[in-house]
RNA sequence: GUGGCUAUAGUUCAACGGUAGAACACUGGGUUGUGGUCCCAGAUACGAGGGUUCGAUUCCCUCUAGCCACCCCA
């Protein structure tokens, strides 16, 4: 018979007994309502961006079969060789807790037949995603992205207006003077070309290489032109260059692609040496940065590309495919981290206060009248004392209270507060809603602007 | 997954081999129906488990978590 551990456990402070609090899972947080105004002006954002742009948003299962991510990600990248939530289920076999969005959306595309829809089918998604690494200041084991997917058209003019789109996307988001990183890494033929010329390269300077880029040449050699490792950074200058290996039509749309941006005027940096750890991209890869490489480590905010063969690869029609994606959490960071002050939030626009019992029934059905007039009203019906209402009034910021007492009950009145000038007026009670609006209509300077 | 640093109230930080303090925040008061300032009072913490010791929050070990670097990525 198993001992009940936790009962046995000496008592810590007499009266409560010690009990362990549950904790958060490694890697895991709650997003707690002081950050919630954050999440709100990302989202909003990004969905007003969708809107405009024309993607629909798209709500995808959170748990998939392990191969779709095997198959489309590559299992020889680490997102899939180690760092996914996968668990075999009673009767479905192995599942996996997403890691991206992308091989979802492909998924979505080919389950629901999309290619039936006008093409090219735009899609916007937000979510949560899974990835089982090792926490760091903006990298969790459940983390948000948002992205944008259009699939079923392979003109470059999709590739520059999703970089369009996102360039566009941090600049309204206050991020101004981020740094977007582009490549071209071909189709999988001309890559598997490169890649053995790659090899062939590093082969012969094998001996300089430290040990850990060593293992990179045969596991993942593109990798190597990423790399952080200086010896490697050195050598990559005189290997053979990926753009050189590129198949005609690949050159011509990256091209295509690098017209458009110029046109559109997108400062954007062409970056010969990234590659994507993702095995599904094709042709046109880019990056977000918050700035061009300051000091000090720094992470994505977003990241995509072309991805051509993905769908086909999946079992669906070839179709060809575009988008990009970008983290929540390491964008509200940068948002933190620069100071930027975000536009009024919804708080309440007056106050309710009661004195007495009588009042404190006029006041719980007055409150539903202004709520349903669509006037954000506080209260603390709960507390007794006008002193202490007064202050959570303060606190709440509002400019006006309504204070309603045995007296207003009495002769069917209502006070009117305001709390700047401290001036008071009583009213009709009946007039209330009728009155606030007035006051609130006059007085709005449209509130803008709370730094939090 | 590897290496390093850290772990004290809600938060930011103190102190100490003999069971812990401050600031801000929170709750309640400063007479009966009036906020922001001020004054008073109160609640709340040594991440978990072992070991050394007469005694550990303090020293050691393990675990857990966070941060940093690597890996990789958003």
């Amino acid at each position: 018979m198993p001992k009940e551990k936790e009962d046995a456990a000496p008592k810590k402070a007499a009266g409560r007994p010690a009990k362990k609090a549950p904790q958060l899972l490694r890697g895991f947080r709650d997003i707690l309502p002081v950050d919630q105004p954050y999440w709100r002006w990302v989202r909003n954002t990004a969905e007003s961006f969708a809107a405009g742009y024309g993607f629909e948003e798209i709500g995808l299962a959170i748990l998939e079969e392990t191969s779709l991510f095997s198959r489309s990600i590559g299992n020889q990248t680490d997102i899939v060789s180690k760092e996914m939530f996968t668990f075999i289920d009673k009767s479905d076999g192995s599942l996996t807790l997403r890691p991206e969005a992308t091989a979802s959306v492909a998924r979505a595309y080919i389950t629901h037949g999309m290619l039936n829809l006008p093409q090219p089918v735009k899609l916007y998604y937000w979510g949560p995603m899974f990835r089982r690494e090792r926490p760091q200041a903006g990298r969790q084991r459940q983390f948000h992205q948002l992205g944008f997917e259009a699939l079923g058209d392979d003109n470059p003019v999709i590739d520059a207006q999703l970089i369009l789109l996102a360039y566009n996307f941090f600049k309204a988001l206050g991020l101004d003077g981020i740094s977007i990183q582009i490549n071209s890494i071909g189709t999988p033929q001309a890559r598997h070309e490169y890649v053995k010329e790659l090899v062939g390269y590093f082969r012969s300077k094998r001996k300089l290489l430290p040990v850990e880029e060593k293992e990179r040449l045969s596991k993942n050699p593109l990798r190597l032109l990423d790399s952080k490792d200086p010896v490697c950074q050195q050598l990559r200058a005189d290997a053979p260059q990926l753009m050189d290996w590129l198949d005609d039509a690949s050159k011509t749309h990256f091209m295509k692609v690098i017209e458009y941006l110029d046109e559109l005027d997108i400062p954007y940096t062409l970056n010969p040496y990234l590659v994507r750890g993702l095995d599904y991209y094709t042709r046109t890869v880019f990056e977000i940065w918050p700035g061009e490489q300051e000091e000090g480590a720094q992470s994505a905010l977003g990241g995509g590309g072309r991805y051509d063969g993905l769908i086909e690869l999946l079992g669906g029609r070839p179709t060809p495919a575009a988008g990009f994606s970008c983290g929540v959490e390491r964008i509200i960071l940068q948002l933190k981290a620069r100071g930027i002050a975000l536009p009024h939030q919804d708080t309440a626009e007056v106050f309710l206060a009661q004195i007495g019992d009588a009042a404190k029934i006029k006041a719980v059905t007055l409150f539903e009248q202004l709520r349903t007039a669509g006037i954000r009203t506080g209260e603390s019906f709960s507390k007794d004392g006008l002193k202490t209402q007064l202050e959570a009034a303060h606190k709440h910021g509002v400019q006006y209270v309504l204070i309603i007492g045995q007296k207003e009950v009495l002769d069917g009145t209502i006070l009117i507060r305001d709390m700047e000038s401290g001036v008071q007026e009583i009213i009709d009670f009946k007039k209330t809603v009728a009155e606030i609006k007035k006051k609130l209509a006059n007085g709005s300077n449209s509130g803008q602007v709370n730094g939090l």
